[in-house]
DNA sequence: TCCCGGTGGAAAATCGATTCATTTTCCCTC
DNA sequence: GAGGGAAAATGAATCGATTTTCCACCGGGA
């Protein structure tokens, strides 16, 4: 005996055989209207439109996912989402990607190898097209899991030699040149920088990069004055602290980025240490806070909005141009200082 | 004719048919053991979790979703995803989600109804089994949207009349209470209060709870001492402002949230005014940021992860419980003060 | 010897779309 | 009016799982 044939409930969502049948055309008919192909009429697509807003017609994402194997689905995988860097850069993808009608999926590791192995197998289980990695460092053993599946990837700052593989890169160098030229000009000899956790390919850069700078300046670097910190605001003020046992102090201090400077300017307060006067302090990103910290933070801005569509820039092109073997893979984003209050002439000078 | 068979390409990723011929079972089996049916004994569940081991192989969770009608996707919506209460929320709600198998959907609707109208559609297209409405206010058109579909929603301070509908409850009194004695006690009597926009529920709640402590403090309200601002650092600023235009000034502010305290913080000290010893400031979140402003924020503390956590819980009671009409579907957030080094006595009382 | 309960298998229906191969429609020309 | 060819619309296979139905097998008790 055939199984009974089952009657659908009262209250079912319509599906495309609903919309076909309202239009009284059929679902190939349906599907083609909605994805925009030109072997319709004018006349029956404006039927079919009438149907699916009349019917309130919502296709379904999964099965179109299932036979046409891609997702439109991006992840963005960050480092850790209480730096504010990170929302806003988030803010911005999710802005790029829903005005091209992808969907994204979030997910911050707090730079926990083992976080970032559950949210790779997380992004391959939904069969997401592709993967934003944005934690600047530590991203090897996740990738070959990613593209050994054919999805697209793209790093921040770390360059895999994996045509599935993009690369941003920052240009970290032109806005540390003008920080420390800054300095210098405002009469500064004696400039700490206080780094990020080595562990990160861009904290090792920005290091580099200050490096270059204080020697393309002709100043000296003090051995004690280079600290490894960790990126957050505790690790700002302890980074301080550990800067002020010594008896040589820096009158200046640059930070590989703006929730460092924050905290090092909140371990200056506790100090009594007055920012600018007593010290100048400088940071790194230009998070929206940097604007309203005490005093005003003068800083090195990396756009979120620029990397954010650099990111999607990336994955959009090896989706949409794969085959091309010529394609872009590398993208730069620049940075420039933004100068506050947090700077001033050292007291030497005064 | 019938269409000619398609040999698999070579690189083909595994599905549940080469697990079943890997382990030497039928697919129903496979599928049994991977949804723990007791139907299945324990040597052959072990040979089949082998199976799926060694050929690494992930279910196609749209294949399941398409036939099962639920996707094990948690949409959260947030109002903006810029102030730092809200990344944090995220956080932990995405964390009680992984652990369950839940993947979730954030978006952030910048307090724009339109936003938000797309954030309801997109969540709908990729049929979420709940969603999180984190906006605190506003979100009344968008109910329906998705009750009317079945899908159970969880509300931050706004009840609704839907049986898939949860809320969620904060005692903000408390904490308020708590606030206002603290600054009685130090001596202060002259309170104002910078609101939230009065589009927001919590922003009415949280004056409200302001008015009652007052009153009951036996404290007289200022008119011009409670005004409305945005809950961001700006509005702050401008709220600051806008006191400070009138002859007789508060000792003391407590503040809708932690932004807007940070943004008094600011124009305090744009003003020459020192914190705590000319002015008391009080916010209210405690946001990881609320320590390390300049001085450390004095503020009332609404955890996050107790707010994440019962949304989480919301909703799951809502999905493996829906047939139970006695359901929990309120719950209780509570609050109390964090004293730091934002307050102290008036100067009249010095 | 027959039957029975408990396991697991094989096969088919189903979910809701996309898309290929095919048929139908329509228009133009001779 | 027939024939040809492009354009428009259709039918059916397909994606990868779940789930149901029916069946086979095995050991044990009557």
């Amino acid at each position: 005996m055939p199984r009974k044939a089952k009657r659908k409930p009262a209250g079912k969502l319509p599906d495309i055989r609903a919309v076909a049948a309202a239009a009284k055309v059929s679902i190939a008919t349906v599907s083609r209207t909605m994805n925009g192909s030109p072997l319709v009429s004018e006349r029956l697509s404006k039927r079919v439109m009438q149907a699916i807003q009349r019917l309130n017609y919502l296709p379904n994402t999964h099965a179109r996912t299932l036979v046409s194997g891609r997702s439109r689905i991006l992840g963005i995988i960050v480092e850790n989402i209480s730096n504010p860097f990170f929302p806003e850069l988030i803010q911005s993808f999710e802005e790029a990607a829903v005005a091209r009608g992808y969907e994204i999926l979030v997910s911050s590791t707090n730079s926990d190898p083992n976080v970032l192995a559950t949210c790779a197998r997380r992004m391959l289980e939904r069969k997401v097209d592709g993967v934003a990695v944005m934690t600047f460092g530590e991203e090897e053993p996740v990738l070959d899991q990613l593209t050994h599946r054919g999805v697209p990837i793209v790093l921040a700052e770390f360059k895999v030699d994996d045509p599935k593989a993009s690369t941003i890169l920052m240009d970290y160098s032109t806005g540390i040149h003008q920080a420390i030229r800054h300095l210098v000009d405002l009469g500064h000899r004696s400039i700490a920088f206080l780094a990020g956790p080595h562990s990160l390919h861009s904290a090792i850069t920005r290091e580099n990069d200050f490096r270059a700078a204080m020697e393309s300046a002709g100043l000296e670097l003090h051995k004690n004055w280079i600290i490894e910190c960790d990126h957050t605001l505790k690790g700002g003020v302890a980074g301080f602290d550990q800067l002020n046992k010594h008896a040589v102090r820096p009158t200046a201090i640059v930070c590989s980025n703006d929730m460092t400077a924050i905290g090092v300017l909140r371990a200056a307060y506790m100090h009594g240490l007055r920012v600018p006067n007593d010290l100048s302090v400088i940071g790194l990103d230009d998070i929206d806070f940097a604007e309203f910290t005490l005093p005003p933070l003068t800083t090195i801005r990396l756009s979120r909005a620029d990397l954010a569509r650099a990111a999607f820039d990336a994955l959009r092109l090896q989706l949409d141009d794969s085959g091309n073997p010529r394609l872009q893979r590398e993208f730069l984003v620049s940075t420039s200082l933004v100068v506050r209050e947090s700077t001033a002439a050292p007291p030497s000078a005064k």
